[in-house]
DNA sequence: GACGTGACAGCGC
DNA sequence: GGCGCTGCCACGT
């Protein structure tokens, strides 16, 4: 079974799709920040796995989710969709504006 | 097991 | 965070 860092990766999944479900509507968290919140923050990469592996049933909204700059998931045209419909503000270069709906967890 | 890949971050400019 | 480069680390081949 594949682990790391004493983590099974099924339990990695679980504990990504619990924060991502804590995301507020009409705000966005990075995936560096998730990444932190477990503890790991050199794993942010595998956020983004985890995510692309997660089960419809699941239906998380991870199109609160975004990179350190705002910008969205690359070939997900939806997700802006979604997100206006929170009224998140997009800036004019397609990037979220972070000032205003970057998840405040402290 | 080496090698390329990726829904990334941080740092420098 | 505007852009480019490097460091990361699990995954699939």
């Amino acid at each position: 079974m594949g682990e790391f860092a004493g983590m099974k990766r099924a339990d990695f999944y679980t504990r990504v799709y619990q924060i991502v479900q804590a995301i507020p509507r009409g705000q966005v968290a990075t995936y560096g920040q998730i990444a932190w919140i477990l503890g790991k923050p050199q794993c942010s990469r595998r956020i983004g796995q985890a995510l692309y592996h997660a089960p419809h049933e699941v239906n998380l909204p991870c199109h609160r989710v975004v990179n350190s700059r705002g910008r969205l998931v690359p070939h997900w045209a939806e997700q802006k969709d979604l997100l206006l419909r929170e009224e998140v503000a997009f800036k004019n270069n397609g990037c979220v504006d972070l000032k205003k709906h970057l998840w405040k967890i402290f």
